[in-house]
DNA sequence: TTAGGGTTAG
């Protein structure tokens, strides 16, 4: 054993005296003095000079030092695994104290496989395990989705008598619960010998995480107590499914319920408003983190970020960025794409650059946010030299994601051509979405004929879904073809598939109004009707004329022009112009994207009212101001 | 010792 390759890191001459270490002392006092520096440790600083002294003091033959050694440079804090495993694998023979404290190590670290591999050599070597050995084993497990190897381990948990140990058997429940086994999770529930609320929360999370919302409704509502886990599952699991509103429903009946929420719940919730473009709501919980001194943690700053950009307010989203302490890769991502759903393509790239000049590395994420802004703002030169610098410059091999954005931001600049070149020799098969990219291209810039034949293949690989078909039929309607534009529209119903009803949003004092076209149901009605007709009054006046263009196929004109002036977003308008103070920007958020009939109206209403309409489309936003939309009409 | 949170083109 070299026992100077251990202590060597510890230089006393470099690093800072942190710690005050006796050499003197009896072997009892010493034991104890140097067991309650290493529990009061957090650095590994000062964790190599408590290895030193140990080593300098005869302490190395003690197994309980040593031990502790090992359990704090293992910690997922500060620990150092490395430096661990020289010192686990100099110990001739470690105690299964010791075993255990590597096995959770490697389970939180990204080579999860090697608890596993320790496990392996701890049967072989027939040392005991006890009852903390199996939740680290089945966290690691967990990460690395191991059924198989859950399944032995499960054979060795009733093997060796530990069935009726409550952390093995939850850990055991929740390996199944979210590894895709979830059936075999509800039964080892239904014969758990005891339940306590870990339990319980592992079959919400994993029910939500197989999609099965309403078993985990029913595990949350049966569950005799819960607590902020139990709520914050019961959220992100709404949060997951789409069910947003729900999600913020929930985080209310959590508070009148008296459960506090913390920063995961907190995370959870502006996940949630981020996703309704609920502003009111998001503001309100921001207020409510700064007034009661919740800290914010990276990942907490990176959802408050993303909840003010999504929510259309870049300016808050740059001041929390700004004060963010430890900015993250995901914390540059998160404010990059910010800029590049306003189509703020410019500024994208300027915080990219300055995201390098912090010394932080792009991921391939990052790289989406940049193309996305490109091609929002029709930067094609520089989305180009982007692309290109990814395999250069960054070693990072673009996704068909990349190719998918590559394409968009070519196709909509007219450069068809270029962009056929590129699907041609990219790696990938192309799927749909390089497909519905060059669709909408062909569109754009009337290439009909090559439009026709890709919007065939995209209902082919797509059948079910209704924006196929509808694509289609706008390209054979915009070559006049009224009638196979018809026909793909009966092809359609006749394969049962409907069209996913266009949706506008409005969150207004914390409620969220919600419109669709033609709507009867909001209790308003009559008045958002009334305010739509003076309305249309002052946009003849400013000469504008209905579009009665190709979207409503199987209409006649009359009533095509009655249908498009009751689109969603125009019924929004007209609620919010009631309902807000005037010079109040209204924001608005649509499923869909914008139609070109009320992106024209939207532009007038916002210079005929003095307004500022912020409108989030399925996938950018638009600033309306003085009758000119921050788009500049092109997207 | 076991359970819950973050960025992605169309």
């Amino acid at each position: 054993m070299n026992l100077l390759t251990l202590s060597s890191p510890v230089n006393h001459s470099m690093a800072p005296v942190l710690l005050n270490l006796p050499s003197q002392l009896s072997l009892e006092s010493n034991v104890a003095q140097t067991l309650s520096l290493l529990e009061r440790c957090s650095t590994m600083v000062e964790m190599k000079q408590i290895h030193a002294h140990i080593y300098k003091t005869g302490l190395i033959v003690d197994p309980l030092p040593m031990s502790r050694l090992l359990a704090s440079s293992t910690s997922p804090d500060f620990g150092n695994l490395t430096y661990a495993r020289k010192v686990f694998d100099r110990i001739s023979r470690p105690n299964t104290f010791m075993w255990n404290a590597m096995i959770r190590g490697y389970s939180n670290s990204n080579e999860p496989e090697v608890a596993l591999l320790l496990y392996h050599q701890m049967l072989f070597h027939s040392v005991p395990h006890n009852a903390y050995t199996f939740p680290f084993l089945l966290k690691a497990c967990s990460s690395l989705s191991a059924l198989e190897e859950t399944k032995q381990i499960h054979a060795h948990i009733i093997k060796t008598s530990f069935g009726l140990d409550i952390y093995a058997m939850n850990s055991l429940l929740h390996v199944y619960a979210i590894s895709g086994s979830i059936k075999s999770a509800h039964l080892l529930f239904e014969r758990l010998p005891q339940r306590d609320i870990v339990s319980w929360n592992s079959m919400i999370d994993g029910y939500t995480k197989c999609g099965d919302i309403e078993m985990a409704c029913e595990f949350f509502k049966d569950m005799p107590v819960k607590n902020v886990i139990s709520w914050t599952a019961m959220m992100s699991g709404f949060v997951g499914a789409g069910l947003n509103k729900e999600a913020l429903n929930l985080f209310h009946q959590m508070q009148i319920a008296g459960v506090k929420p913390d920063n995961v719940a907190l995370a959870s919730s502006l996940s949630a408003c981020a996703h309704l473009g609920a502003l009111d709501q998001g503001r309100r919980i921001h207020a409510y983190m700064d007034k009661n001194g919740i800290e914010i943690d990276p990942i907490l700053g990176c959802v408050l970020i993303d909840m003010y950009t999504k929510c259309g307010d870049m300016e808050e989203a740059l001041e929390v960025f700004v004060k963010l302490e430890k900015k993250g890769i995901y914390a540059w991502t998160v404010i990059i794409n910010g800029f590049a759903m306003h189509g703020r393509g410019q500024e994208a790239i300027d915080w990219f650059v300055q995201m390098q000049q912090a010394g932080i590395k792009p991921n391939l994420i990052t790289f989406t946010a940049l193309l996305t802004a490109c091609s929002h703002a029709g930067l094609v030169d520089d989305g180009k030299s982007m692309f290109k610098s990814m395999t250069k410059v960054y070693t990072l091999s673009p996704t068909i994601e990349h190719y998918g954005c590559m394409v968009d931001l070519l196709g909509r600049a007219g450069l068809l051509m270029e962009a056929k070149e590129l699907i041609e020799k990219m790696p990938f098969k192309p799927n749909a979405a390089i497909w519905g990219a060059l669709l909408k291209a062909c569109w754009i810039h009337g290439h009909l004929e090559l439009g026709k034949r890709i919007g065939k293949i995209l209902i082919e690989i797509d059948p079910a879904h209704s924006g196929r078909y509808i694509h289609l039929a706008r390209v054979h309607a915009a070559a006049g073809e009224w009638e196979q534009a018809f026909e793909v529209r009966s092809q359609m119903k006749h394969r049962g598939v409907s069209k996913l009803p266009g949706c506008s949003a409005m969150s207004l004092n914390g409620i969220v109004h919600e419109f669709s076209a033609g709507d009867g149901s909001h209790p308003q009605v009559e008045e958002i009707y009334q305010m739509w007709n003076r309305i249309a009054e002052k946009l003849r006046e400013e000469g504008y004329k209905p579009a009665t263009g190709d979207l409503l196929l199987d209409l006649e004109d009359e009533e095509k022009e009655r249908a498009i002036q009751y689109h969603s977003e125009k019924l929004a308008v007209a609620f919010g112009l009631i309902k807000t103070k005037p010079e109040t920007t209204i924001r608005i958020f649509k499923n869909l994207r914008v139609c070109e009939d009320c992106h024209t109206v939207t532009k007038l209403i916002s210079k005929i009212y003095v307004r500022d309409i912020v409108v989030r489309d399925r996938i950018r936003f638009h600033h309306f101001k003085g009758g000119k939309c921050s788009c500049g009409d092109y997207w």
